[in-house]
DNA sequence: TATTATATGATAGTAATACTATTATATGCA
DNA sequence: TGCATATAATAGTATTACTATCATATAATA
């Protein structure tokens, strides 16, 4: 299903940049190309220099946008977070059946954003998420950026899937514990299935990582 | 229980490092420090240059025993993961039940080594095993380590550990993805309840973290 | 229309990083 | 005694991660 997008606009705390990338054309190119790049050569590559050089600007000018490369990929993985909000919203409206709904965030978050969005490439944005996100909490900083609020749109996710959950069972006392652990874990398992495959059970069949993780799921929240 | 440990030779594949650190009183100085400096400064910020300053040694002499800091890293997971295999081993031996053979892996993996180590201080390794082992194998050149053999005590950790849930239920198809679910699960909740804590649920049960992944492991496997 | 604010470009510079190379010295072993 | 090996001392290079300054172009505003 392909939606009409005018409506999306993401919602990215201040703090992460300098100046806002979406509001003009030298800020939606550094996100466009530093996008690709940090997929093409990977984020420890990734310099600001080499990204000015694709776009034909210079190093200064995206200093001007952000702070440095990682506030640049802090943005790009809320941009995404964003996404999945919007989709999971416009998935589950009106739907009343919480079983229902938790199987379409499962596969809103196992596959590329399947929208046609002017700013980036989703499935190289989806890709950036797999292998890169996890360096926007794992550093020493956590703490300061997590204190101004720039891991925002991820712990929104996590509430907006608890919340589903709870519907389904509302005594489950480890609700955010299972809910992130099924994010990562859908993540990672992609990683595997790419490059580490022993790590992981490949399988032909198409939805297999979202119907493992309902499973998971359902019989951890099951009173017994 | 405290072990005596002179029966303990991390199993560590020779690529990894240019000279074996353990063979020498600078290279082991170079594990102890550099342990203890990635764990003060993050990954990003330690460097060769601040680690030799400290141990009073030179960079070029760093550079005798590890390539770059990136497999220095690789050889402390490693070293970690030796460890982890070398506890389930001892405390696994003799026991029937793989109920209880997997309490015990689970917590084994939910807190730090407990042994007299001469060559790193455990807490600290399992500080930086939370913090930056995903860093170890998040990386482009992923596949080219992966083909020599980098990742081999990780493996076979999640080897030996589903090799013990197929004791519980030799039918089920998903061990591997399953485990490595939870492996990254439990150290990933560590580093949450620490830093974003809305992202799990912090609780004063001592055992929490191991007891809630058995309960999922255990729903998870069941038949119905 | 003139004034002014804002965005970008052009250029330069600096301290630190991630190495490599060379030569000298010390220690251990045959 | 000679030889191999390990480390120290020193130097050097390209790149990274920034910061600063000044010029120019464009847009908004009075």
């Amino acid at each position: 299903m392909h939606l009409t997008l005018s409506s999306f606009t993401p919602n990215i705390v201040h703090d992460i940049y300098v100046k806002n990338p979406l509001q003009s054309t030298l800020g939606t190119e550094i996100l466009r190309v530093g996008n690709e790049l940090i997929a093409e050569i990977g984020f420890e590559a990734f310099t600001f220099k080499k990204l000015a050089t694709q776009i034909g600007t210079t190093e200064a000018s995206v200093y001007r946008y952000f702070e440095n490369k990682h506030k640049l990929l802090l943005y790009l993985t809320s941009y995404y977070w964003c996404w999945v909000e919007y989709h999971i919203l416009m998935r589950n409206n009106n739907l009343l059946d919480a079983c229902r709904q938790l199987k379409n965030v499962l596969e809103i978050i196992g596959r590329p954003i399947k929208a046609d969005d002017k700013n980036l490439n989703q499935e190289i944005l989806f890709y950036n998420i797999i292998n890169e996100s996890s360096k926007s909490y794992l550093v020493k900083s956590v703490d300061e950026l997590n204190k101004v609020g720039l891991y925002f749109n991820y712990k929104k996710i996590v509430a907006i899937i608890s919340d589903i959950i709870l519907k389904i069972n509302p005594d489950f006392k480890y609700v955010h514990m299972l809910v992130s652990t099924v994010i990562e874990g859908i993540h990672h398992q992609i990683f595997f299935a790419n490059h580490l495959p022993s790590l992981t059970d490949t399988d032909t069949e198409e939805n297999y990582l979202p119907d493992f993780y309902y499973h998971l799921i359902l019989s951890t929240i099951k009173n017994d």
